[in-house]
DNA sequence: ACTACTTCATCAGTATACCCCGTTTTATTG
DNA sequence: CAATAAAACGGGGTATACTGATGAAGTAGT
């Protein structure tokens, strides 16, 4: 095919010609768009969208969560979450309940048959990352891994969907 | 407020305890989630989404283009282009035609007021890049940039709407 | 106890992002 | 030149993500 930078030929354009790739959110968009399209592929088997997992990893670490409770773990937002429970409980991998104790709150846990996928669905989810982070050597994987950590907990409160758990013992 | 540590307090959960953080995926997610939300609060007086202004951009860099081309060069799935310039067409920043060369194609260019928009809004998007960025050090922010680009660029075939351009020279 | 505030959930609405499928038009090939 | 392939677009459908409004339920201040 060969189309190689046509851009300055046919661009009729003064001064600045900001490339989208100079900017982080450019980036950071099509990151996660690459990474939703390999995790779909490696888990089409299951048919489960990356949100979908995260929510019930979420789910598998702390059982019988309240609506904002699970936003919070897996960093959706509020409205987002009951739209994703809504779907798992129809295909029977989550189940709801009224809390007892207090009677706004939606409790939702696993199913058996949703515990055993999201524990059978870590081996495909664990080659989606490998697949996606292939391309960099170990150490910039790390590195990769580090800086985007870093920048994720220090923004993290201009999301709509901060966590306000913690992942670490906190040092 | 120090809500700290409680997983492992509720949880009962027995092996593997994956953290989200230490999943690429939820991290390019979160990443992708916060920008949106800085991006939407600056550019708020102007009412335009990131993938809006990344059209905008792609036209000015490059007017009269095709759907197809405008989707490559932003980054964004062919159909959505098509979504995307629905709406900029309907708020009058961008007039789209049939090409006459080959009567399959719409041709979309930015209308006066779209590019004098266009032009406008570099310096709010600056500023909504520099406040996402803000939490790094110039080194990190440098090398973050770096392995993205390398990220993308590499896994740039996986995704739905892999640009066929070069934002570089090619070398 | 009554009011005011907060919290949880839901609904309606918009925008992104992608899929599949069908139609029209162009390009290719036997 | 006719049959076929390929490309561009549109429609229909699903899922994520967020805003704003509403209502119901719990909490706090007076």
């Amino acid at each position: 095919m060969k189309i190689k930078n046509m851009t300055a030929a046919t661009s009729p354009v003064s001064g600045s010609m900001t490339s989208l790739w100079d900017r982080p959110g450019y980036l950071v968009r099509r990151l996660h768009q690459i990474h939703v399209a390999i995790f779909l592929e490696e888990c089409s088997a299951f048919g489960i969208t990356p949100v979908q997992y995260a929510v019930m990893t979420a789910l598998l670490n702390r059982p019988n969560s309240d609506q904002v409770t699970v936003a919070s773990d897996a960093g959706i937002d509020r409205t987002n979450v009951a739209d994703v429970l809504a779907r798992l409980d129809q295909r029977g991998l989550v189940a709801r309940s009224t809390s007892k104790t207090d009677r706004r709150q939606r409790i939702a846990r696993l199913t058996p048959e949703g515990e055993r996928m999201a524990r059978d669905m870590e081996r495909v989810s664990l080659s989606a990352q490998t697949k996606f982070m292939a391309p960099l050597s170990a150490e910039k994987r790390t590195r990769l891994m580090a800086l985007m950590t870093e920048l994720v907990e220090a923004n993290n409160e201009f999301s709509r969907a901060p966590t306000r758990g913690s992942h670490q013992p906190d040092k």
